[in-house]
DNA sequence: GCAGACTAGTTTGTAATACAAACCATAAAG
DNA sequence: CTTTATGGTTTGTATTACAAACTAGTCTGC
């Protein structure tokens, strides 16, 4: 029994926390996004935001790109085919895990 | 967009740990449990296990009962029907947040 | 009967974390 | 030139997960 739900230890802690989980959702469907953006759609403060994104990109998932729109400074932030990876290991191990719940024979 | 996204900001952080979660699903199917059996289940190191168990039980959760077994100690755990009710809400709000990924229009 | 080993846990110390408040740099407005 | 807004980063703090060390009682060998 519970082999699923020894799965659960492996999670990626990384894509794991909700904050980010959020982020790398949200990567997942736009191809790109900035900061002020993300920042609408999480919710997050920017200070939090920052970190978040910068622990994403170390973990080599997202891809930050510093530009300019006219003269102000504008991060684009992509989703890397690792991140991808990690989304897709993630939701698989949670939707199995979370599927073993009950009345499976 | 994104309103099922936002609910992973609302999810119950003490059932979102890995290492809880594992114990409320272990809990949700077996209606009681010993120390040992969770331990040997979760592969969780012995203080490791006590603390979580205490968190769950502070959350009202779980539900701990010390007795004994002949002469040792042996403390026996049952999910309540509020733990119940969080890992629930939880996978609901898991379900929904990982399913809106794609295509969903 | 007492030294050692085993059972069943709890307490303690620490390194990592999430988060927001404070800060920095630039630019337009009054 | 002071204020207000944009687009972020750095710093401080309080929480945390986790394992190592400890406690408390039991059994075995001698």
């Amino acid at each position: 029994m519970s082999k699923d739900l020894r799965g659960l230890a492996a999670l990626d802690r990384i894509i794991h926390e909700p904050a980010r989980l959020m982020l790398v959702m949200i990567l997942s469907t736009v191809e790109s996004a900035d900061f002020l953006f993300l920042q609408r759609e999480t919710q997050l403060s920017k200070g939090n935001l920052s970190a978040h994104l910068t622990k994403l990109e170390a973990a080599g998932y997202v891809k930050i790109e510093k530009t300019f729109k006219g003269k102000y400074p504008l991060t684009i932030c992509r989703l890397t085919a690792a991140g991808k990876r990690a989304l897709s290991d993630y939701r698989a191990g949670m939707n199995k895990a979370l599927g073993s719940g009950k009345g499976r024979p």
